[in-house]
DNA sequence: CAGACAACGCATTTGT
DNA sequence: ACAAATGCGA
DNA sequence: GTCTG
């Protein structure tokens, strides 16, 4: 465990004058005040019941070029909807997932592809023709849907799930680090068939780390751990600076009540992309993160580090243990760093879903657009040149140049 | 029929 | 020793 | 595996 810890003490953040607990008080610049706005809009919406009420009214802007509305692609699903073809799906998600556990990650996703618009069908499927019309259904998996229809599964499947090679690949992938490339070759070049296997076997610091918690890892954390997570390291980040922007973002901004991981991200007013790409005084942004890690090691909040760079941490946290009590479970936890200028584009991108993402993406494509987690750019079509980063500074801007009515968080949980 | 299917940070392995 | 490629995760 | 060019 050498570097996260190891530069402890070094903090030369010259620029980080953290004011401390001076002037605590919420700063009211306007910039700044979006960026609270969101943060606190954040803390308020736990129940997805609030969710009708979370439509916003449009800020007015004129300078935004009026998008051209197309047909929509694929619909975005109502949640509350009836999936008359569950039986069917089932069958291709089991699919979806041999195939990513052998490393056919565009399989496994046009599975996932197919396995959406048959859920969004409004009927239940006769025929294996009739599942073709769908989009991103085409003969192979027609002729599936047909084979399930009639016999109620899939040879296949079934093959698969008498596969020992595939079981044991599939099982060694639960070990945070463990890939479909690791696996197999665990698999066939270390004899490995069991997770104590592993044990006796050379893993890297990752791999070692998901050992250690593989039980810990694959357990939710209900959304009250979460709200204490956000608390303290909003704390923590204070105290360090009070300039500093926190969202926790992933399923628990979008208000899921459990959670897989935390997803921190953070942004700092004086971290922008200009600033930090030239000899300005803010260059020791890269001293930021490491910064941030330290003082929550110092803490006693993160366990073990898996990752650590000028931008990106990836490790492990566990809240403090009290006496007589059960002791809480170690949670993995992601903390990234945005230049402020691509602070909302990142939120919006880690909020997601992934799915939601997908197909916002592919929107913003038809409309002569690039969005990333960095920023939302015009892109030429046929050269493929693309312009200048727009100025994003609200989640909302992204909506609204792309001329999609705002959803709420808790409304892109597809 | 070949290529895209998003793009990227960090750790580790492989190549020179 | 350094550069490039690969694996992994999200 | 599906879709596009």
């Amino acid at each position: 465990m050498p570097s996260a810890t190891s530069k402890q003490s070094t903090l030369p953040a010259s620029w980080l004058l953290s004011p401390r607990k001076e002037q605590r008080t919420c700063p009211s610049p306007g910039r700044q005040q979006t960026s609270l706005k969101s943060t606190a809009a954040l803390s308020t919406v736990s129940p997805p019941s609030a969710v009708k009420s979370v439509r916003k009214g449009p800020k007015k802007d004129a300078k935004a070029p009026t998008p051209h509305k197309k047909h929509t692609p694929l619909i975005p699903i109502d949640p509350s909807k009836k999936n008359y073809n569950k039986r069917i799906t089932d069958v291709l998600s089991e699919l979806s997932k041999t195939e990513k556990n052998i490393g056919n990650q565009w399989k496994a996703q046009a599975y996932s592809k197919a396995i959406l618009s048959i859920s969004a069908y409004p009927k239940p499927l006769v025929s294996g023709k009739e599942a073709q019309d769908l989009p991103g259904v085409g003969g192979s998996i027609a002729k599936l849907v047909q084979e399930i229809i009639e016999t109620g599964t899939s040879e296949r499947v079934q093959n698969e799930a008498k596969d020992e090679r595939l079981q044991t690949i599939s099982m060694l992938m639960r070990v945070s680090g463990i890939g479909p490339s690791a696996a197999a070759k665990f698999y066939d070049e270390l004899g490995v068939r069991s997770i104590s296997d592993l044990l006796h076997r050379p893993l890297t610091r990752h791999q070692k780390i998901g050992m250690k918690y593989f039980n810990e890892f694959e357990k939710r954390i209900p959304r009250a751990e979460m709200d204490r997570w956000q608390a303290i390291i909003k704390d923590v980040l204070e105290d360090i600076d009070d300039r500093f922007v926190v969202t926790i973002a992933g399923s628990y901004r979008r208000g899921q009540d459990t959670c897989g991981d935390i997803d921190v991200l953070l942004t700092h007013p004086e971290f922008t992309t200009s600033s930090s790409s030239d000899e300005t005084p803010n260059s020791n942004h890269s001293v930021l993160l490491q910064l941030v890690i330290s003082r929550l090691h110092e803490k006693g909040y993160l366990t073990d580090d898996i990752s650590l760079g000028d931008v990106k941490y990836m490790g492990v946290c566990k809240l403090p243990d009290v006496p007589n009590t059960e002791a809480h479970i170690h949670r993995r936890i992601d903390i990234r760093l945005s230049p402020i200028d691509m602070y909302w584009p990142a939120v919006f991108h880690s909020t997601g879903s992934d799915q939601f993402n997908r197909w916002i993406r592919s929107l913003a494509a038809e409309q002569g657009y690039t969005l990333s987690e960095y920023s939302l750019r015009t892109k030429d079509k046929k050269s493929g040149a693309v312009g200048t980063p727009l100025r994003i500074s609200s989640e909302e801007d992204i909506f609204r140049l792309l001329g999609v009515e705002w959803r709420a968080p808790e409304q892109r949980d597809w």
